[in-house]
DNA sequence: GGAGGATGTGTACGTTCGTACATATCGACA
DNA sequence: TGTCGATATGTACGAACGTACACATCCTCC
């Protein structure tokens, strides 16, 4: 009812920061000190948020997903064609990338944590049923299915292959999937 | 010229030490000391076969990778026909996984490492022209590139998603790529 | 306006860490 | 056999960590 004490956002500056951090040095260098710096908060304000780190990056990584869930499906709505599908795809897999490097690194520092704990696989469920879901709104089901594993991996091997994944190359992988 | 002081594989189990410790607590819980414990070897050998930690993650690394690559070559190479191929490369994705999910960890510390650290993205760089390489045997340059990207994807989906991935849904994606 | 609960903070404790380095052990060779 | 590098180890130090918890601050309601 009443104004809280301080900004009531206070946790959500928190979880940003936490991945600020991690985008930075990875979970490996996340600690409560680094974390309450970035945000601007006293440390003592980190436990009382969150129970403990685990905790914080849970809430972290499911905000990551959900943002980048949204920016693919915003992506993807507005094409009416496989044409048009499979070059918003291509922009996605090629472009996204270089705006942000951060997305990369904590996309597979995600993935990392769910590979390891249960408790966050639950995360990378859920991002993957909602790609799937896009995907669906102009493909089938096991079309989707594929897509998205190619997606995925396009992804990675672009990011992480010296060698040049040239775009024609990365569109007609797409294609050979959208034709009947 | 003379036997060593001590066992010459020292290093070596250091390194494969090194590995199980990643593979259970993550980069981020690795440590000299944990190392050691799982080496058998006092704390003092960790800085004496290695200057840093660093020089540790990027040895172990490699030899993860060249095992990898030589379990991939050895699956591909005794195929000798398209449809054969397919049936390797599902059971790649689909089986291997099952057996050593420690694979999965170790994969995606790596890239993960290899996201932020140039040092280690050489490593993937050289994994991924050898699997490149053993795709070539089979298939044209850009087909294998499609192929490699594939596999990767589906393979984490394959771990990471909680909707069951069909084998033959797989098997009729690598097909797609296959089918000139 | 004062009591008391909710909200937020500063600090201190015990643990673990990477690293340095003095010391110990051994093999090679005179 | 005795000496001298090379090889290897044990230990100690300062830094950083997660967490607990006593304390401060503020809002609410009587």
């Amino acid at each position: 009812m009443t104004a809280r004490r301080h900004d009531p956002d206070r946790r959500d500056r928190i979880i940003d920061a936490a991945l600020a951090v991690i985008a930075e040095g990875g979970v490996a260098g996340t600690s409560h000190r680094r974390v309450a710096d970035r945000a601007g908060v006293p440390l003592g304000s980190m436990t009382y948020h969150f129970t403990s780190m685990e905790e914080l990056l849970h809430e972290s990584f499911t905000r990551f997903a959900e943002r980048i869930s949204e920016r693919f499906a915003a992506r993807l709505s507005a094409v009416s064609n496989p044409s048009q599908l499979a070059s918003a795809i291509v922009d996605l897999v090629h472009s996204d990338l270089v705006e942000g490097p951060d997305d990369l690194v904590l996309t597979l520092e995600l993935y990392t944590l769910a590979a390891r704990k249960p408790a966050f696989r639950q995360i990378t469920h859920d991002w993957m049923r909602r790609s799937r879901d896009v995907l669906e709104q102009h493909v089938d089901a096991k079309t989707a299915h594929k897509l998205d594993a190619l997606i995925e991996g396009l992804f990675i091997h672009v990011s992480l292959d010296a060698t040049p994944h040239g775009r024609d190359v990365t569109r007609d992988a797409v294609l050979r999937f959208l034709s009947s």
